[in-house]
DNA sequence: GTTCCTTTTGCGAATGATTCGCAAAATCAA
DNA sequence: TTGATTTTGCGAATCATTCGCAAAAGGAAC
């Protein structure tokens, strides 16, 4: 584990909400440079240390979020007003997907869940 | 309703699969520009006569995919080696939501969920 | 701690999907 | 028709991400 992945593993696990590459790189200041952080991020996706998703928001366009692979498997709410994310709880869907499986032949290895709207404080906005 | 949009419309409508824009344009041929493609895809979407999300795949990058809003919602299967759509069928994850919105306060105005791995075929590959 | 080999990094250039600017063309309403 | 509004084509610009490559770092025997 060098500087550059660890310090970007610690990044990820310590955030509690997914981050997207620049959020990474901010994080990190001047550790390392930009591409050495997306390297990292693949690195450790690859090995299970993290995961990622896309996600489109009008707002800021087609991003790639990661958390740490370390925390329990779980889904995420983005708000469309303040483009924070709600912690949705650990997957549900699992017993669906397997359900999936068995009516179609397919062998799912991995699946992506994320809802968007409006969070509680934007609600009424 | 322009010929352009038109015509991307009855793409959608009759693909049977998720398309990428660079599919729609193909099967547009030269019926108009690429960047029209672009707007007339934004331009369903917004009307609801279009539905997209955004998938990784390995061997593709990210890309946008367009599905036609005049079917039942559903969601889709992604086969990591032959990289075709399998049918899902229609949408089960709604009551999961909806506790989830229970549980966290927030309000859900539209969800992505899609899973990828090996279709049948692929399997014993 | 020197040597040789493998892996990682920085940096700048390239990619590729998507978006923009703008003037021409098409639509629409009166 | 006419003038206003919307849409389109075309080329340039964006922007996140990826690549190429040479320098730097790490590692395992000598
Ligand atoms: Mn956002
Ligand atoms: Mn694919
Ligand atoms: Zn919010
Ligand atoms: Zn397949």
């Amino acid at each position: 584990m060098t500087k550059a992945r660890q310090a970007v593993q610690e990044i990820l696990d310590a955030a509690g909400t997914p981050l997207c590459a620049l959020d990474v790189e901010e994080r990190a200041g001047s550790l390392c440079d930009p591409a050495t952080i997306y390297r990292s991020l693949h690195y450790l996706e690859e090995r299970g240390l993290a995961e990622s998703f896309v996600l489109h928001c009008e707002a800021h366009g087609t991003e790639r979020y990661y958390v740490s692979g370390k925390a329990q498997h779980r889904h995420w709410f983005h708000c469309e007003r303040c483009h924070r994310f709600v912690d949705l709880g650990a997957c549900r869907v699992e017993p669906i997907l397997r359900d999936m499986e068995d009516d179609t032949g397919v062998t799912i290895r991995s699946h992506t869940l994320y809802a968007s709207g409006f969070c509680s404080a934007c609600r009424g906005l």
